[in-house]
Parts: structure tokens; C-alpha cells; sequence
DNA sequence: ATTGACATTGACGTAACGTAAAGGTGTAAA
DNA sequence: TTTACACCTTTACGTTACGTCAATGTCAAT
């Protein structure tokens, strides 16, 4: 319950440095200095080192970190929230670049073409100053059931949307698997094209996408009796059919 | 085609500054000077820039950058792909990270509590010790179809140990939410191990994991005829039970 | 001819630590 | 008891990757 700086710095996989120039700055000082003049942290500490290093995780700079969380009118949960909303944006920013190298080891492969623009996909981020703005005045005066509320409800317009795309989506990757399913072909451009829009489909869901993660789930495809009860019910190894076709699709062949 | 200081600055999302910084420190020097002394780019140092950038999204320096690029043996493809791999890394660690927002919100809360070392969880970052290692000495020796092969397969197996361990959780989620659908109450205790079950489920073949996410599958395992069939099979009424246990379980409901 | 948006080269500033240096503390083993 | 060794302390200078002026030149349009 009680930490040395070493202990902390640990604990929270920072530097003991880190630690004691927190202290310096005053955004982070120890519970108390024992007779010795050791910085001993205690269990508020703790959290308030999580609460920091959430901050910094999001790019957020020191002087504003102390700032935001000293002041009076600072609500935990709903930053908490609000957080967990640029996260998922980083890592919505993180698939782009994903995106991006997988589609650069193509062109240099002689693929695909890709433009200059395309190029530098997923670099530029406004996060920082949105970040600003947000955690720099709004904040203190905005927060509010209402804001949390708004959000949510323009997350669920959102997903409805999508869920109606999403539904045809799924429709489409049926029919075009049917067809391709005709030809015999994993590797045919229809299957192909099943296996693409079955990519497009999953993103719904996922929300993130990863080459093995598709190849891994096309291989649970067929060895989980409920995706291939329901994909063999029209057709007798259509299970395996849409695993190969997607395995080739990814590259994961063999 | 040809870009002066500011519009590639633009297009690549970074500051003049930085170009000239990158100039004055020899990593991308422009194509040519103008008449008047303007710096103009051109196509090879667009993608110079962009190898950079993703260099830099890694947390790499950038003196070891240029030693990087510069090096005579320098294997694009195969570094795009380590490139895809430490980005994949760095997602899973967001994930980590989002996944640790999400539990302190619960414990705010009052519904969960955390240990102090799981309140650090995802801050841990040996990337970029690795990263030193990796991309210091070791690249330009041991770049070659044997690394790439290596970690490929070292990637398999741990899908194979995991694929296991899935299974069995596979199970324990069923016993689970058969036990909780005795009781009636998607909101009791064994119904909330089942949903909290059925997250870790999860995390093995998404790789990831968001409350929404969860939630939007709970609703389309009631919607989508393929899973409602599948847990309906043995009860009538279970997917419904089980989205509404997730409901609760992500804070979603309603 | 002037305006305004571009470009140039210095040169100093900064954030968040890293990295010694020089020394005190606590305890376990020789 | 001394010695070793792993802790802790403060002070202070170094570093990276730019940001931010300042002073000045260039180009196109009005």
C-alpha cells in the first residue's frame, strides 16, 4: 500500500526520474517524506498517476494535465469517458496507417498505384488540437450530463445507420459467396470479391481490421459448428469455400 | 509532382520547420534548390518522407532513422512488414490501455475493484527498448526471409496455444450462461460472469475490445438468425438473455 | 508600387525527461 | 564492526525534435 519511488516508478512502469520531477513540478507530489527524506506514495497517489498517465498516453501536456486535474469542478468518470472516446480514436487513426503500410507494400510490389495523398494517410491528426480545445476551456464549463448524453445519441444514430449498410452488406457477401460458390474457385475473381466485401462487412462490427484476424476467423469459419452450420446449410462446403477464398484473399494461404 | 516546402508539409501533415529541420539534419534533403534559393521536393522524397513518418509513428529517433534508410542494405518490403507488425503491437497495447479505461470507470463506479498493478495495465512499453534492438544493429545482419519466416511462425503457434485456451472458454461461456439462464436475471451475478466470460471470449479472435463493440454484437446475436439460432437451440430465449446480460454488462442498456 | 502570401537563414526557447556527480541510508553478510 | 550493496537524496547540465520569433528576400496580383 505504501511505495518508494522505485516502487512506483515499477509499478507504473515510468523512471524514477519521471517521479521525482513530478514531484518538482507539483503535479504529482508523495503522500509524505519519511525521517529519512524519502518520497513515500500511498494509495492516492496511485490513482492519481493512472489518472496522469492517462493523459500524457492521450499527448496531453504536463502544465494541462496539472491543470485539469486540480481543479475543483474535475469529474473523474465522465473524463474518464471522454478518454476512452480518443483512444478509440487513436486507434481508429492507428488502423489507417495500418492501412496505409499494407497498401505501400503492395505498390512497391507493383500492385496497386497509390497517390501522393494517399500516401500520408493516417498521419495527419487534428487530435492534438482538438485536445486543446476540448480539455483546454470547454471542459471545465461543458461537462454535463447533456454532452455525454449528445455523444450517445449521435453514437446510436450512427450505428443504426450503419446497422441498415451493414445488413445489405451482408446480404451482398451471401449472394456474391453463392455465386462464386458456382465456380468451384477460391481463388476466382467472384470469390475474391466475396471474400472483400466480407472484409468491408466485418469493419462494421470490428470496427478494426487486421489481415490475420480476418484469416483466423475464416478459419473458425469451419471449425465452429455455428458459423458453419449456418454457412453449409444452403450449400455443403460453403464453410470452406469462404475460408479459402478469404485465406488466399489475405495471403494467409498456408 | 513538384512540391516547395509548404505544399508538401500539407500533404504529409507536418510543419515547414520539421522539413527544414529534416534538410539541415540530412534525412531528407530536397530535390533540388530553386533559383531563388527554394527548397523543391519531388517524388522520391515524398516517399523518402513517408518512410520516415512511419518510422517516427514507431517512436524510433531519428538519427537511427537515417542510418536506417541510408544503409545500402536496406530492405524496404521486408522493413514495411516488421513496420505492420510493431503497429499491430502498438494497437494491441491501446487495446490494453482502452480495456484498462474501461475497468477504472467500473471501479469508479463501485462495481469492480483493481489491484494496483492492474491500474498500470498497458502502460508497459518494452516497444521501444525492442525497437532499439531491433532496428539498431540487428536489422541490417539478420534482415531476411528467415526472421520474416520466424516470427510468421511464432505467430502461428501462439494462435494455436490460444486456440485452445479459446475453446475452453468457449465452453465455460455456455456452462456459464446456461446456469445464469436458471436464475432468470440478466443482471445477477452469474449472468454478469457470463458476460464478463464471454468478453475474454471475445478478446481472442477480435484482438480488441470496445464496450460498444460488445454491445453492438449482443444486439445482433438477437438480430442475425445465425447465432440466434445457434443459442437458442438449446434454450428458447437465450440469445435475448444473453444480449441483455451484455447490455448490462457494458453499461449499454438502453 | 504596394500588398500579402510565400520563401530563406539564423538563433534562442521548450518539454520532459536522461544522465552523471556527490553524497546520505538501511540492512545483510563477512 | 566493517563492508558491501542497493537503495535514497539534491544539484545540474545534456538531449531531442522541433516551436517561435526576427530579419530579410521572392513572387503574383492588384
Amino acid at each position: 500500500m505504501e511505495y518508494t519511488v522505485q516502487k512506483l516508478a515499477e509499478l507504473a512502469g515510468v523512471s524514477t526520474r519521471t517521479l521525482r520531477y513530478y514531484d518538482e513540478i507539483g503535479i504529482l507530489k508523495p503522500a509524505r517524506i519519511n525521517s529519512s527524506g524519502y518520497r513515500i506514495y500511498g494509495r492516492a497517489e496511485v490513482d492519481r498517476l493512472q489518472q496522469i498517465l492517462f493523459y500524457r498516453e492521450l499527448g496531453v501536456k504536463l502544465d494541462k494535465i496539472k491543470d485539469i486535474i486540480t481543479s475543483s469542478s474535475f469529474d473523474e468518470i465522465a473524463a474518464l469517458k471522454e478518454h476512452r472516446e480518443k483512444l478509440l480514436e487513436k486507434r481508429t487513426q492507428l488502423d489507417l496507417i495500418i492501412t496505409n503500410v499494407d497498401k505501400t507494400i503492395a505498390m512497391k510490389e507493383g500492385r496497386i498505384k497509390m497517390s501522393d495523398k494517399e500516401k500520408f494517410k493516417g498521419f495527419k491528426q487534428k487530435l492534438i488540437e482538438e485536445n486543446e480545445r476540448k480539455y483546454g476551456k470547454e471542459i471545465r464549463d461543458k461537462y454535463g450530463d447533456e454532452v455525454v448524453e449528445q455523444s450517445n445519441k449521435k453514437f446510436k444514430e450512427m450505428t443504426q445507420e450503419q446497422y441498415a449498410e451493414f445488413e445489405r452488406l451482408g446480404e451482398s457477401v451471401n449472394k456474391t459467396l453463392k455465386a462464386a460458390f458456382a465456380t468451384g474457385d477460391p481463388a476466382s475473381e467472384l470469390a475474391q470479391k466475396a471474400a472483400d466485401l466480407h472484409r468491408q462487412w466485418l469493419c462494421y462490427t470490428w470496427g478494426n481490421y487486421s489481415k490475420e484476424a480476418h484469416a483466423g476467423l475464416a478459419k473458425m469459419y469451419v471449425e465452429d459448428e455455428r458459423f458453419k452450420a449456418y454457412y453449409d446449410k444452403e450449400q455443403p462446403g460453403m464453410a470452406e469455400f469462404l475460408r479459402d477464398a478469404i485465406l488466399i484473399y489475405t495471403g494467409m494461404k498456408d
